[in-house]
DNA sequence: CATGATATATATCGAATTGATATATCTGCG
DNA sequence: CGCAGATATATCAATTCGATATATATCATG
C-alpha cells in the first residue's frame, strides 16, 4: 500500500491539506497503524492531482503559504475501492527499543533502565490517549480498529509492568545483593 | 537504527552469512520486532567489512555460490555498544489490514470477510509459533522480548475473536435479518 | 523418472520512503 | 520583547524496499 493510496483513504474523512493529512498519521486516526511523512505525502498529492483522482483548491492565507485543500473525486473514490480489493501485506512492526532489550547484555545498566522507563511511559501515554477518545458516533469499523490499538497498548503496558524483572534481574542482584 | 547496526546485532548471536541474517528477520529471533531485506543486508555487510567492523571468510560449496560467513570483530562489538547508547526511535507499526478495516465501508463485504479471516489466521499462527519455542537456556532479556511478542499476539487474537461483530454487524443484519 | 516446488546463496537495481532541512509567519507564554 | 511551538509547503540526499536474476540441490508428486 503506497502513500498515494493512503492519501486517498485519508481524504475519505473529508477534504484536507497535506499538512493535515500528515497530522492524521502523526496524532490522528491513522497514527496507531501507519505513518507517512511530508516527503512522500506532498509528491503523492501532486501525482494524484495530475491523475485526476483528487481535486485541489487554493485558499489564500495571510502570512502562511496558501493552503492547498485536496478532495477526493469520483474517479479517486473508484480508484481507492479498486486498491482495497487487494490482499493486505503482513503487518510490520519495527521497534528499536525491543532490539535494544534483545541486545541488553551489551548495554550499560543505567541506560537500559532509562530506555525501559521511556518505553513504558510512551505506551502508557498512548493508552491514556486512546482511552480518552469519545466513541460516540464513530462507525463500528473504526471502533474495531481503535479497540485493536487499545488492546495492544493495554497488553504492552501490563506486560512491561509485570515482567520488568526479566530485564533487570541480574543488575539488581549485583547491586542489592538480593531482591526477591 | 540502520541495517548496519542491525547486522552487527544479529552477528552477536554467532557468525552468519547474509542469507542467514535475512532469515533471522524473516522467521528467526528478530522477526517479531524488525525486518530487513537482501537489498539492504548485503550492501550493509560490505560496508561493515570495509570499515573493519566485521570479518569475512569464504566457504567453498559444491554447486551453490560460495558462502560468505561474517563475524563480529572487537572493533565491531565496540561500535555496536556505541550505537546502543542512543535513544530508540518510537515503535512503528504498519498494518495494511487495519487500514482496510478502517476503510471497510468502501469494501465489498465478501472481501472484508476474507481479509479478516486471513488476518486472524496469521496472528494465530504467529502465536502458536512463539508458544512452541523452548525457553530453556534463553537469557532473561530475550525472554522479555519474546514474552512481549507473545503478549501482543495473544491480545490481537483475543481481541479479534471477541470483536469481529463490529466489522460484520451491518452485513449480518442485511443478510440474515437478525443475528444477535 | 521427469517435473515442479522449495531451499540455499549472493547480488543488483529502480522506485519509494525516510528524515532532516529550508522558508516564512502567526500565536501564546512568561 | 523574545522564544518556543504551531501552521504550511516543499525539496533532497541517503536509505530501504521489493522484485528480480543467477545457479544448483533437494524433495515430493504424479
Amino acid at each position: 500500500m503506497d502513500v498515494k493510496t493512503l492519501c486517498l483513504g485519508a481524504l475519505t474523512l473529508g477534504n484536507a491539506s497535506g499538512y493535515e493529512i500528515k497530522k492524521m498519521f502523526e496524532e490522528g486516526p491513522f497514527a496507531y497503524f501507519h505513518q507517512a511523512g511530508y516527503g512522500s505525502i506532498y509528491p503523492a498529492l501532486g501525482k494524484l492531482c495530475e491523475e485526476g483522482l483528487v481535486s485541489m483548491q487554493e485558499h489564500e492565507q495571510d502570512g502562511r503559504p496558501d493552503k492547498k485543500v485536496y478532495g477526493l473525486t469520483a474517479k479517486g473514490k473508484t480508484a481507492l475501492e479498486g486498491k482495497l480489493t487487494m490482499q493486505p501485506a503482513k503487518d510490520k512492526v519495527r521497534s528499536e527499543a525491543l532490539v535494544m532489550f534483545f541486545l541488553a547484555e551489551h548495554m550499560d545498566a543505567e541506560h537500559l533502565r532509562k530506555v525501559f522507563d521511556g518505553y513504558l511511559a510512551c505506551y502508557r501515554d498512548n493508552l491514556e490517549c486512546v482511552n480518552s477518545l469519545d466513541d460516540k458516533g464513530v462507525s463500528p469499523h473504526r471502533l474495531f480498529v481503535r479497540g485493536f490499538g487499545k488492546a495492544f497498548y493495554q497488553a504492552a503496558v501490563s506486560y512491561m509492568e509485570e515482567n520488568s524483572h526479566l530485564l533487570f534481574a541480574e543488575t539488581d542482584l549485583r547491586k542489592t545483593g538480593a531482591s526477591k
